[in-house]
DNA sequence: GAATAAACTG
DNA sequence: CAGTTTATTC
């Protein structure tokens, strides 16, 4: 089974990209950040005519996630934000359960700048969602968790590390929270199959960065290890962010092996 | 000699038409309106790369007029406004004399509503513009004013001519103003070529009005006797407004023959 | 319904 | 730099 995440920086703006992306990655599961609609107005039908059935958590403007599975493959289970927040929380999180592994999709804030409360939030909701984890699930359940995380785990994951030290994305206490993940029990895919390899997933619109390759690896895939011992690759599709006008997020995928179960 | 006139609704929106056109319509000279970019930012290059050397006077989001002519014909005495005008004063009018024949192209004010202060102010620019006709030219000379008058002439330039009674673009003031350039000399040069058909050269974006040719004639070509004798034929090519996001307008082209002078 | 600008977020 | 909304015009 292939599991992509990509933050599609609006689903609508994006729709011929992610016709493309399907049509050559050919995933069986994409989980998409950011879609920036709200569910009124999802284009479901763009997504079914691709072969895709989908479920979405949106809202206007800002955030907003949806989870597309091949048709044929079931979509058990949906759970959308964390525990606790109110009806009218930003829409980030939306988890389903697809082919017994249990996929939690997340556009984690990005915090603007250290020290401002938008940063606080996102310290607090990584915190929620590591209390998500403790009342909902074990480490030793297939689960997986990817999507926009808004932190680069390591200095390997930062085009360069100096010119980022201390800033949002690369925060020690962010890095601390996304720790607390680790110790639960989650493995991060990507650096677990590529230890060495400089692997990035966002380039910023400006300063041509992404020409440069001045980027981050903030889309993670977080796997249990159970699902990390199914786990055949990982890698960045970097195809969709070398097309006209795209998204500043290249596509994460993950594949893994049938469960032996 | 052909000359063309369009309302091209954002001449940086346009772009790609405006190349299709002059490569299909093949015009000598375009007069354009609503370009809505200023000045510096105006988009000479790409009428150079296409063939065409241009004056123009824009202003930004609104208005804003401009003449193209092919590569090889002269741009004299170039007039920008009427007499009058004010610097800040909206960007409507440019003038230029081409292989003899003075050329004013002209954005006539909507106008809004009947009754209003924007009405008002084209009634009276209309007033001006025959001011200006009368101060630097005769009916004898070879004078063609064409662009976007926002004023349909008779109920045949109109589709619906009873929905449309009284209301702006179709009223009798307009009407009226619109006769003082004809008392002074000047011909509708489509209608004198084309008596009894029915040609529309706007349509309204809404309610699918182009669709169902629900069209006003408001682009002309009014032209004095000179030039109304080398007048071969005048039509509306609705060919740009056929395309993807177009204009409202489709271009009013005018085919005169050589000056015998 | 389509264009533009301004203010906002990432 | 690219996306969004809102207000404005036609």
């Amino acid at each position: 089974m292939r599991i992509a995440s990509w933050n599609v920086n609006s689903i609508r703006a994006r729709l011929e990209h992610l016709r493309t992306f399907l049509e050559t990655a050919s995933p069986d599961v994409l989980c998409m950040q950011e879609t920036k609609v709200e569910d009124e107005k999802f284009p479901e039908e763009a997504l079914g005519d691709a072969g895709y059935r989908v479920v979405f958590f949106g809202q206007k403007t800002y955030n907003g996630v949806a989870i597309a599975a091949r048709y044929g493959l079931g979509i058990e289970d949906v759970k959308k934000n964390l525990d606790g927040d109110e009806d009218d929380a930003p829409r980030r999180l939306i988890a389903a359960t697809i082919e017994g592994v249990r996929i939690i999709n997340v556009y984690v804030p990005n915090g603007q700048a250290v020290g401002t409360k938008p940063f606080a939030y996102k310290l607090a909701w990584f915190e929620r969602l590591g209390l998500d984890l403790a009342a909902h699930h074990r480490p030793d359940e297939p689960l997986l968790i990817c999507g926009d995380f808004n932190v680069a785990p390591t200095n390997l994951d930062v085009h360069e590390p100096k010119r980022w030290e201390g800033q949002v994305l690369c925060h020690p206490d962010e890095r601390a929270a996304l720790g607390k993940l680790f110790a639960w029990g989650l493995v991060d895919a990507l650096r677990d199959k590529h230890p060495d390899e400089k692997v990035y997933s966002w380039w910023d619109y400006r300063m041509g960065a992404y020409r440069k390759n001045h980027g981050l690896r903030i889309d993670l895939a977080l796997v249990t290890p159970p699902l990390l011992a199914r786990t055949k690759d990982v890698w960045v599709d970097r195809s969709v962010r070398e097309l006209e006008r795209p998204s500043d997020h290249a596509p994460v995928l993950i594949d893994l092996a049938e469960s032996q179960a």
